[in-house]
DNA sequence: CGGTGCCGTGTGAGCGCTCACATGGTAGCA
DNA sequence: TGCTACCATGTGAGCGCTCACACGGCACCG
């Protein structure tokens, strides 16, 4: 159909005029029909839209967006994408916000300082994009520099810490980690260690705490913590360190499945066996969880439903900017695989 | 230091012009400096730089885009990017573009079909992008149509069968399949069975063919392969329908490792134990592999020298976009583990 | 001392599109 | 028949920027 003027060099591509030209109307009227606007007689309509085949057109969209100031592009900001989680939340945020008509750019910052986020913000806001996402798990910044950083350009911010007063949607990690504590709590445990994440990224935080508050509320004191790095050769590592202190437990909280898994490994070098010397759980629920050795008891988060709320919310915050900004919040469920056992007559 | 006009409603973002004014230089010699062009005094450069940042001016980069045809953007278009190697190399695509000043904006396709990627290539091509990368480890389209989309905007492949006539970079899928069935071969096993992947995926056909081809080239006849998903689950369930064939072996090969820690668990359930009874290799080379128990032979791919060598040829091509059509190939690394051994005494 | 060169700066035009408004025609109603 | 009303279409302007070029001034040279 197309018939490029393909002659030698780069081809100039038809524009909104050579259209118009072509089916004999005003570049208006074609720029009304791409627009499905209304008031065009149907038989114009035809002889534009056969016009626009027969010269293969595509309206540019730049130059669109310069006179409209909207792209229908939002943003994304993340750190530490190679994380299960991050990476998650990513592709489905992307299906959400394609489902709704948007594109969606993505950039990594390698740390979280407010330097690093200035560079990636300042490349979406002069740029036209509608909205920003933010994946922040990590920072060392506080909100308002952010805010201030947006202008007003809308923005969702995804692992914020609950209370701050900005557009946020979160997974209760403190909820979670609770659950997991006081199932090991029920079952009978009575000695609790802990495998965290890196404390500076505010899930780990979370997850740590609420861990001791739980094992604190049901009378008993937390055992050492050891901090470590979400990765499985991190949880392998931790687990032998804490072994090597010679400390006595039945019940260990990992802060994710991954470390868990690492865990495990450890546990059972050293001769202890899963669930029955020491009770594992984890944090995630990875598709691979269930077929552990053995299959791990971990706390489910739902980044399908993550990734849908945060362009909801964006979207609606796209529409009327001045939407009071609140934390949405989703609920982790809790899943009881057969890592975890009560312990063994003392 | 930002004096914005906030009076009120939205505000207009400073221009060009606009600083001109406040530098009392014409809007030309602020486009210069901010270009970083030479001629320009150093006092006025000065002057021009001090109305900036008093304005906060910050260059559209749309209008940039329209009169210059460039955007320092590229975008990707993905398949069933919520799997591990995809979702890796989503991830160190966008690190290495970021290192040569370029954004990255990616979309997934729902199906290899061409209505789908006519789509998103659609978008990409009207705006201006500078390049596109395919990630098309599926595809129901032949590759002409691709390039018929992308008109002249340069695009490399990833996931595209070797000896298509295209910008492509590729992992030797072969290679590393080869590489494991010749281990599990040398270690003197003589009954090969397999669990691919979906074989409509490029790489699970591959590993595949070369599966047999090894097996065969070794005077063995391969037992069967069955076809799961890439999910542990998956692997699972076909280990599980494998065991109930009664056929006997003592090598699997498995087409990821998501599906070979699922495999693993269906033989233990089964009463076999890994390495003893059965060897098990994977592919992929998960961060969790060497935690798993066994910890798994598996086949290493780079995905971070996947994403360099796309990007790096990428940028070649939008420099000079006549550059040979031609595929750059890495090799995958076999890693040798404990989850293979010696088939006992028959 | 008039020409040649270059440096620093300014001017016009236009990228491809949408907005706001103006126009001509036809129908509707008194 | 003359008025308003609306429909279909066209015109002007401008989004914010970069390109190509034009210009004045100063130094350098013979």
């Amino acid at each position: 159909m197309a018939e490029n003027a393909r002659s030698g060099g780069r081809v100039r591509k038809p524009t909104l005029e050579d259209v118009a030209r072509c089916a004999d109307v005003s570049y208006q009227t074609v720029s009304r029909v791409i627009n499905d606007q209304p008031s065009v007689a149907e038989a114009t309509r035809l002889r534009v839209l056969r016009a626009i085949e027969k010269l293969d057109y595509r309206p540019n969209r730049t130059a669109r967006s310069l006179v409209t100031r909207r792209s229908n592009a939002v943003g994304i900001v993340s750190f530490g994408a190679t994380y299960y989680g991050p990476t998650q939340m990513l592709v489905h945020i992307e299906t959400a916000l394609k489902g709704r008509g948007y594109s969606l750019t993505f950039t990594t910052v390698d740390g979280g300082s407010l330097a690093a986020m200035r560079h990636a913000i300042g490349a979406f806001t002069s740029q036209n994009y509608d909205g920003v996402v933010m994946i922040t798990p990590v920072s060392d910044f506080d909100i308002a520099s952010v805010v201030a950083l947006c202008g007003d350009t809308p923005f969702v911010m995804i692992d914020v810490d609950p209370g701050e007063r900005v557009h946020s949607v979160a997974i209760a990690q403190a909820h979670g980690a609770t659950l997991a504590a006081e199932h090991l709590i029920a079952l009978g445990h009575r000695s609790f260690c802990e495998i965290s994440g890196p404390l500076v990224w505010h899930d780990a935080r979370l997850r740590h705490e609420s861990w001791m508050t739980a094992v604190r509320a049901a009378g008993f004191t937390p055992g050492p913590s050891l901090e470590s790095d979400w990765t499985a050769a991190g949880g392998f590592s931790a687990t032998r360190r804490l072994l090597d202190m010679g400390v006595a437990f039945t019940a260990l909280s990992v802060g994710n499945d991954q470390m868990a898994l690492g865990a495990i490994r450890a546990l059972r070098d050293a001769g202890l066996r899963v669930p029955e010397d020491v009770s594992v759980v984890g944090f995630d629920d990875v598709p691979e969880a269930a077929y552990f050795d053995p299959p791990l008891t971990t706390v489910r988060q739902d980044f399908e439903a993550l990734g849908e709320q945060t362009v909801e919310y964006l979207v609606a915050l796209i529409a009327s900017p001045t939407i009071a900004p609140h934390q949405r919040v989703l609920y982790p469920q809790f899943v009881v695989r057969s890592s975890t056992a009560p312990p063994r007559d003392p």
